[in-house]
DNA sequence: TAATATAGCGCACAGATGTTAGCTAAAATG
DNA sequence: CATTTTAGCTAACATCTGTGCGCTATATTA
């Protein structure tokens, strides 16, 4: 029974929650201190390099742990079905918006390094929201190939969507409930414009490809 | 002949500039020293005092800045024509690409701060935003009318295309010149997307309306 | 020309920062 | 049980930070 490695493990976890609590209280990266993290988290300031040997070290597994929750919204759109009352957009982005609401602190720490201060930071969080990119790529591919719609470039799509919707939820977690509200809104209108517009292109180019060969 | 005033306006300028090439190299506003801007600037660190009250003080300044260059951009957008070669969403998208690099350094720093530190100018910039979204949405207005187009909502449109370009824009002047070509391909793509999209659904309404009244 | 205003400077202080060195208790290991 | 490993601590350092105080040269003004 590791007792030891329990509580290394711990207070390791103890030292990211306090960094990104701090990094909510209106401070990026680089504008973080080693002391205050540690005083946080409980733990001496010298202790912290038991477990980390920087704070942009520290920053790589907080862009880790962020990657995850973005994965794990998508495992949830996966799930998603369009009912009566909503369609197929509209519950994907009222599922997107609650998970940003429920990792809001986390995922607001992601966006504000991705334009952050570290160059490490930045290209680490580019390639986790490239794999992202992919995920929903397949998952446009397939859906409309499901409903045999006709999107000639998904990746385009996909990269229109994650686009907005990424940076508006990450806008929105800050705002009152009747704003959130309206921000989901003009977001749904946003990506089924997309949709539709990258559906009617294909259409067009379509048409514009069979008078061709008329 | 105002000898003083004129050498106080310039190395007021020289502040700004010295902090916009600081901040350019990795630094938030927040992580931002005065006595390294100070330094930049040619000047001692307590003469900083006699222009600007705080760094945040000198921060609303380079919004202010940053700010008309976009406006410049929208104004120049209105001049651009579409000709046999390339369409208006193109040559708008290349336009305004153009400005981003010019201005680079400034609109960063505006992009960065506007999820960075500080509350007030996280505020400032996002005013600065909506100024700017109203003049798109009068251009949008305007552009469609002229050209006998059914955009219904051109706020909603606005406010899509102004992020989607902000956003691209910002993290496109980072890149190498074939990747830029490359974002600004996708860029037209995007926002053709939102226009067609918003087209095609304010027709669909339209229809939609004409069915319910028959 | 005499008086005033001010942009700039150096000095100094108190506090915060990252990091090193060395100690200690207690868990893990043999 | 004896030994080793290690997560944590305190003390201490050199450095950097913002900022207040008082001086000076010089442009402006009366």
């Amino acid at each position: 029974m590791s007792t030891r490695a329990e509580q290394k493990l711990k207070t390791r976890q103890n030292i990211l929650n306090a960094a990104v609590k701090v990094m909510n209280e209106d401070r990026g990266l680089a504008a973080l201190s080693l002391r205050e993290v540690a005083k946080e988290a409980g733990i001496a300031p010298t202790s912290f390099y038991r477990h980390f040997e920087t704070l942009e070290d520290m920053g790589l597994e907080l862009v880790k742990a962020a990657s995850a929750a973005l994965h794990q919204i998508i495992k949830d759109a996966r799930l998603t079905q369009a009912d009566s009352q909503q369609d197929m957009v509209q519950k994907v982005v009222h599922v997107t918006m609650d998970h940003f609401r429920e990792n809001g602190p986390l995922i607001r720490v992601l966006a504000r390094e991705a334009m952050g201060s570290s160059r490490i930071l930045r290209r680490a969080i580019k390639k986790e929201l490239q794999l992202i990119k992919n995920e929903i790529t397949d998952l446009i591919a397939y859906e409309s190939k499901k409903h045999q719609r006709n999107i000639t470039d998904p990746e385009l799509v996909a990269d229109a969507i994650l686009d907005v919707m990424f940076y508006t939820c990450v806008s929105a977690i800050n705002m009152p409930y009747a704003l959130q509200k309206d921000a989901e809104r003009r977001l749904v209108h946003h990506i089924r414009a997309i949709y539709i517009g990258a559906e009617t292109m294909a259409n067009t180019l379509h048409i514009e490809r069979q008078l061709m060969l008329s």
